[in-house]
DNA sequence: GGCCTTCAGGTGACATTGTCAACTTTGTAA
DNA sequence: TTACAAAGTTGACAATGTCACCTGAAGGCC
């Protein structure tokens, strides 16, 4: 049997869903209250039963993909059969493979001003990455370095999706600006 | 005496600089054509006789933002009282004031997809750097640098706008991050 | 079982905004 | 002087976010 509560939870899903769905195909403009809500099955009016208004739901969005890529780190970071190194380039990777396949989602996560649900999100996703620079560089440089990977992960994953770093331009890409990055961490 | 396109070219102008200001002011929701209008004294309808659209003067802002970088990296490129590495520090110094500065601004030069008039003007403000490189790293590593550098840099200073890159987090800030990329060179 | 509260959902309405078409005005070239 | 082209204005319209109000049913309480 399905509860109240269940049934509310799934519509939400769906109009979490049909709002990704929108904003991966056509960008930001495209996604449209109405929209979504056709998408979801509902009316135009019933995202307010749900979000606050527009913005509250892109938020959410936001925080469920860096939710997603923080359940990979954790997975990640827990992999045995792994290197520690290995595992720090899989977490970048992963970064650079959402920036790729969906990227109008990549820069909504990076849109400012951060709130604190999707920087809770960020956070949770930056936990095993972190852990992984201590093994590599000790507690002291583990801060260090992993704010200069980040940001150089970010700031290829974000010129790449931009049109500004292309090969034809610069004779690299974001993969191996990556492997660069990591390059500066001694082996392990 | 004031010619016709003297005039037209002063409204164009004035146009620019309050949609500017606008976006400065209250970001992206608040450049509405009308209020962009009224700050530049004309109506509603009269920056359709200067863009083709809201996009295309939103694209004209960006691509003078990037003009205006680039005319500061002319100018430290030729300046023969400073280092190379100097310049290139501060070549990525003039990135990260708009970036604090000019936030919107500075998002809005990054939005993709980038069009041929942002591309060029962003180009232009990327030959001094190259440049510089050259002198430092030799013609086969300095893009690879470049790449790196601005990257990294971009990186920093988009995830400090977006909230994400704290001194309370990270225990550095995107002053430190530049002072590490440049760090990376040679000295020179 | 009957009642009542609560909340998801629907609908009408409204203000804002981007955009276009039609009209007016005014330098300027012929 | 006259005619043209370009700048500017205004009316209109569709799309959209948002709110107020209404409906209906699930589920707790007597």
């Amino acid at each position: 049997m399905i509860t109240r509560v269940e049934s509310a939870a799934a519509t939400r899903r769906a109009l979490l869903d049909a709002a990704a769905g929108l904003l991966d195909e056509g960008g930001p403009e495209a996604v449209t209250l109405r929209e979504v809500g056709a998408r979801a099955g509902v009316s135009r009016g019933a995202p307010y039963r749900h979000f606050a208004d527009k913005d509250d739901l892109l938020t959410a969005i936001a925080a469920r993909a860096w939710n997603s890529l923080a359940d990979q780190a954790v997975t990640l970071g827990a992999d045995p059969d792994m290197s520690t190194r290995g595992k720090v380039r899989a977490m970048l990777a992963g970064m650079l493979a959402t920036g790729r396949e969906r990227p109008h989602l990549y820069r909504l996560m990076h849109r400012p001003p951060a709130g604190p649900e999707v920087l809770q999100a960020a956070g949770r996703s930056q936990g095993p990455f972190i852990a992984a620079l201590r093994d590599l560089v000790g507690d002291a440089q583990a801060h260090r370095f992993g704010a200069v990977l980040l940001s150089g992960a970010h700031g290829a994953i974000s010129m790449e999706a931009s049109g500004q770093l292309t090969r034809d331009k610069w004779k690299t890409d974001a993969d191996e600006i990556l492997d660069t990055l990591v390059g500066l961490l001694p082996a392990g």
